[in-house]
RNA sequence: CGGGGCAUAGCGCAGCCUGGUAGCGCAUCUGGUUUGGGACCAGAGGGUCGCAAGUUCGAAUCUUGCUGCCCCGACCA
């Protein structure tokens, strides 16, 4: 993409609205505009990562055997009612009345309507397990939005709903997501540590919150050590097999958010492996039984020929959250720092004198980067050079290429790394062929 | 929802107390000089001063009501 044909509105200096580093780096990188509180227009910067974290998201969800599915942002009331949650959800529930005067309402989740679909055609236990996810806005009135899309009304969220016959299987479909989701986080380049969650009146232990470590973090969170140097399970996991060893791996050493903390238990922990920090909520997993599927019908014929109400798991990813809580974990003084996997664009590469002799070696590169499929944001404006190093560092694209009259005399160009300032001169070619190797699939 | 604050050009702000032709910096446009880490000079364009009522000869400024937004707390993915 060249810059001068693009549309990033850079802000030179701080809205005063963001206090926050993220909520102020997406507003000076041109990602977001707020147009109302906790409701933001998604710039083509902004919605470049959002895609990018989608499909991680997508992709590890269909690996661990989720499938697909897109169900609307409006709903009716009736369902709602059903569960009985129309009058318990509050005024955090946007509720919206039709010409025919006929109740809707925004949704803030979907459990009530993925148990209406799986009701309608689902009636034997020999069509289980399933696990149905999408990925879908959401609406949730909060009295009092802040921190930009870390804590919107209106945000993009991945929610998958699994469904078994029996709690012993739920556990399964629920250790599958829990791998799942260390798989997602860790492709972002994020380091997100389960930990345990209240379950409510439900009780038990499965429901973990998936916490991001950002000294900026919302929330206080304590653990031990160990949990960091666990292994993410790899690609060739297989989800139909034991994942037990896996979850026991990652549930044994200490982990919890202030409210569940248990200062008995972390004394347990050696003192030099003890970590206080600070965390972003990312994820939320949880059984939850028959709740919505006993209120609403959702039932199986069992191999004995009886029926039961199924067993259900509710799993959610905030993926406009993740942009936030990324930036807060991957930034400077400069800007932004994204990890390879989710940047906007791979390169950035500078132009430094337009209409110069490093025309042609920026043409050449940013086609040959392009073809090797290497995602370039091309600065060919005719500005200073000054303004393009510090709009490269503020959207903090992984790498820099700078091609300047100045080097092009020895037959170089300069490549910056972003994240350890590492600067090195080299021809083009050795540019074009690290960057292909750094980022061709 | 309790407490506090703000609303003046695209962004950041001054002016308001003490009413009298709406200003500064950045950004934008024009011309020139510059050109490897957010240049300089000269000029130009851009504002129903959040909205509505009131007081007044006259309101950005005083009064009342409303709306929007931000911060702290409670609440939440």
């Amino acid at each position: 993409m060249r810059l001068s044909r693009y549309f990033l509105p850079i802000l030179k200096e701080n809205p005063k609205e963001a206090e926050i580093v993220s909520h102020r780096l997406m507003l000076r990188a041109g990602m977001i505009r707020q147009q109302s509180a906790g409701i933001y227009a998604w710039l083509p910067l902004g919605v470049r990562v959002l895609d990018k974290i989608q499909k991680i998201v997508e992709e590890e969800q269909k690996r661990a055997g989720a499938v697909q599915l897109l169900m609307p942002t409006i709903q009716s009331a009736d369902l709602w009612r059903e569960s009985g949650r129309y009058e318990a959800y509050g005024k955090e529930m946007l509720r919206i009345t039709d010409r025919h005067e006929r109740e809707m309402l925004y949704g803030p989740t979907n459990e009530e309507m993925i148990t209406d679909i799986f009701r309608s055609y689902v009636r034997s236990y020999k069509d289980l397990p399933l696990n149905l996810f999408h990925v879908q806005w959401k609406f949730r009135d909060e009295v009092r939005p802040r921190f930009g899309v870390m804590r919107g009304r209106e945000f993009l969220m991945k929610d998958a709903y699994s469904f078994d016959v029996d709690q012993e299987r739920a556990r399964h479909a629920y250790n599958r997501m829990f791998v799942a989701y260390l798989r997602t986080f860790k492709r972002m380049g994020l380091t997100a540590i389960p930990m345990k969650a209240d379950t409510g009146p439900i009780g038990g232990d499965l429901s973990h919150e998936f916490i991001v470590l950002a000294s900026t973090g919302e929330s206080e969170v304590f653990l031990d050590k160990d949990i960091l140097a666990l292994e993410t399970p790899s690609e060739a996991t297989d989800f139909d097999g034991d994942l037990s060893e896996i979850i026991t791996s990652w549930t044994t050493p200490y982990a919890a958010t202030d409210e569940m903390h248990d200062e008995a238990a972390f004394g347990q922990v050696a003192e030099d492996k003890k970590v206080s920090a600070r965390g972003i909520e990312v994820g939320h997993i949880f059984y939850f039984g028959t709740k919505y599927s006993d209120a609403m019908g959702a039932k199986v014929a069992t191999g004995e020929g009886s029926e039961v109400p199924v067993h259900m798991g509710s799993y959610g990813i905030g993926v406009s959250r993740l942009l936030g809580a990324l930036i807060e974990a991957n930034h400077d003084d400069d800007g932004i720092i994204w990890p390879d996997s989710v940047a906007p664009f791979h390169v950035g590469l500078i132009n430094m004198k337009p209409g110069s002799e490093t025309d042609s070696a920026c043409e050449e590169l940013y086609a040959k980067l392009e073809a090797g499929g290497v995602e370039v944001l091309y600065d060919d404006r005719d500005t200073r050079a000054g303004a393009k190093f510090a709009s490269m560092d503020l959207i903090g694209l992984p790498y820099q290429i700078v091609v300047g009259p100045r080097g092009l005399k020895s037959g170089e160009v300069e490549v910056k790394n972003r994240r350890t300032g590492e600067k090195e001169m080299m021809t083009p070619e050795a540019a074009l062929s690290k960057l292909v190797s750094v980022f061709a699939d």
